[in-house]
DNA sequence: GTCTATAGTCGGATAGAC
DNA sequence: GTCTATCCGACTATAGAC
């Protein structure tokens, strides 16, 4: 009987530590959060976690590079950009706008990661080259292929494309600015369509 | 002799532990940061802080809010925007990556901002009340009183325009992402001037 | 009004039983 | 391989001396 037994068993330790320190580490921050917890929260001893991660760092960056591979991937790379521009704009601009805005776990994780960027760099510059600069260089080789669009630079488009998009969800989810300066999704969208396009 | 009667003690206390709680927090975070930590930067005993400051949120909260209104206004309000579209804006642009992008404590405290703005809902909104919106509106007015722009919604190409700045500086400086995908600073503000101008 | 000293709690990490 | 029990340092906050 040293193999699965049970259906919990059948699920991977480390896996199960990781789910359980996911939500203390988005809810709490890296300094705010326990080992304790962490245990807890898996179900757990604090033992067993000391067991398949060295220490607390290791853990927290373990998990910070896996969320960002697996759970926070998503914006690009489920569909590739393809057809009218005006189509493609205001299909990415949505998608990134709803379901960004409405997902408190993605939220969540962009406020741990900016506010861990000054002391866990390496981290910071992951979540750069596997998800920021992909998506990009996506947008930008799009715009690239579309020179009726009278694009100079479209890396440079791209990157203020992109930036529109992530200010509105910073200031209006993140740091939950909606109700003091209120915006409609589509207006947004409507005036990026219109300096790119109209 | 119950008056000030060195110059340390000149300043007044309040403003010494302040002084001593800024790199603290800026540099650990809130969760991060020790209030003996606070005490030796300030130079004073800790029971001197508490006596301040009600207990460490307070200490945060007070602070958060002060640096917000004090060090970190200075984008807009330092000068009016007038004169040609083309003029301000590259002005507007350079002033805001150039500066805040060099100025080390600015960058720390957006990670403080968006890294708490979680578990610290209000200093998130007295920042999009106090900094953020009054910004955008000033810019929005700039915009709307040159109707040569052709621009149909202000507001909304005004947080564009912020966005794709702010984004900037988030993915180049904050996320430490300037090595991994560089890109010169005129760059940027060349394309914002052509898709608002050219 | 400011200090030193300390109470009381909780943190990360580990030893040893099973 | 996982648990319980524990070490010990650091934390917030305060009491009491001066």
């Amino acid at each position: 009987m040293t193999q699965p037994n049970t259906r919990k068993d059948s699920i991977d330790k480390s896996e199960q530590i990781f789910q359980g320190a996911i939500g203390e580490f988005l809810e709490k921050g890296y300094a705010g959060t326990s080992m304790d917890k962490v245990a807890a929260a898996a179900g757990v001893s604090k033992a067993t976690v000391y067991s398949y991660f060295q220490d607390k760092e290791g853990l927290f960056k373990a998990l910070v590079a896996r969320m960002a591979r697996e759970r926070f991937y998503l914006v690009f790379g489920t569909e590739s950009l393809q057809g009218e521009p005006e189509v493609v704009l205001r299909r990415l601009a949505t998608k990134l706008l709803d379901r960004i805005a409405r997902d408190r776990e993605y939220l969540a994780f962009m406020r741990l990661v900016v506010g861990e960027s000054g002391r866990f760099p390496d981290l910071a510059q992951e979540l750069i080259r596997n998800i920021v600069h992909p998506g990009i260089k996506e947008l930008s080789g799009y715009f690239a292929s579309h020179p009726e669009l009278k694009i100079a630079d479209s890396e440079a488009v791209a990157r203020i494309v992109i930036g529109g998009l992530v200010y509105f969800v910073l200031t209006q989810e993140v740091l939950q600015g909606k109700e003091i300066m209120p915006m409609e999704r589509d207006r947004l969208i409507d005036s990026l369509v219109a300096l790119l396009i109209g």
